[in-house]
DNA sequence: ACGCCGCCACGAAGTCTTTCGTATAGTCGC
DNA sequence: GCGACTATACGAAAGACTTCGTGGCGGCGT
């Protein structure tokens, strides 16, 4: 298996619903999609993502069900990768800065990444 | 002017050699990204991205010389809060926190973080 | 048994992206 | 003026993405 590609636009969507449900049917999923996409184009686009190893299908039942290849951690890992590479010159500390500076992040969140960056420093005091 | 569609790869290719050069003609580019592109698909892009509002061109002398619509900056605010709505259920937080996990930060770049958080938690005691 | 409904497979159309070849024209030196 | 060297414009091809229609098959209710 070479390196997976990154998911288009269209498969991302299918992802986040599959994601969220564990595992699901096509009916299943273009419901959650609803008003979005015919059910034979969520159909279509399953069959793509199963070729492309994005998805695992089970054919047991006559009614296939489909889950996520990738956990979202690993896909979020790899999109993110993928974007610090293509603008902001393989620097994920900058993509990192651009988006907490979009003040969208709730006072939690900020405190979510403070509490991470604390955990990071104990571990290098640590490493001395 | 409506939102502009999300910069494809080719296209935010040349968006990072015009933001380094701060302008350049299509030669000028095209050696930037040399063994990347030939000369004449460099300049299709650029006329296409001329369409798109991507960048403006200089007409003015008989080689046109280009530079980008929007800064660097702005297009990355763009691609992160798209990255963020598409992967990360719009929380751009979440996303910086993919991002510093990454491990491929540098203490310097940490730095800058807590730096930036810092300054944020002033202004917040400021506010009260 | 028959008809209906849901399911999957397939094909095809339309659009977007990326690539490059060819055509055309301005400019400089001689 | 002519040739060589630039430059832009245009068109076409190939591939990816997205959409949906049609067809065929299985199963269920009556």
């Amino acid at each position: 298996m070479p390196a997976p590609r990154r998911p288009t636009d269209a498969e991302l969507a299918i992802l986040r619903v599959l994601w969220a449900l564990g595992a699901g049917t096509v009916r299943e999923v273009a419901v959650e999609l609803r008003r979005e996409s015919a059910y034979t184009t969520v159909l279509k686009l399953l069959q793509i993502m199963t070729d492309k190893g994005l998805v695992r299908r089970d054919e047991s039942a006559r009614t296939h069900v489909y889950r996520a290849a990738r956990s979202e951690r690993a896909t979020q890992r790899q999109l993110v990768r993928d974007l610090a590479d293509r603008a902001f010159g393989g620097s994920a500390a900058r993509l990192a800065l651009q988006a907490l500076a979009l003040r969208k992040a709730s006072p939690e969140e900020l405190a979510e990444v403070r509490g991470w960056l604390a955990e990071r420093e104990g571990k290098r005091e640590e490493a001395r």
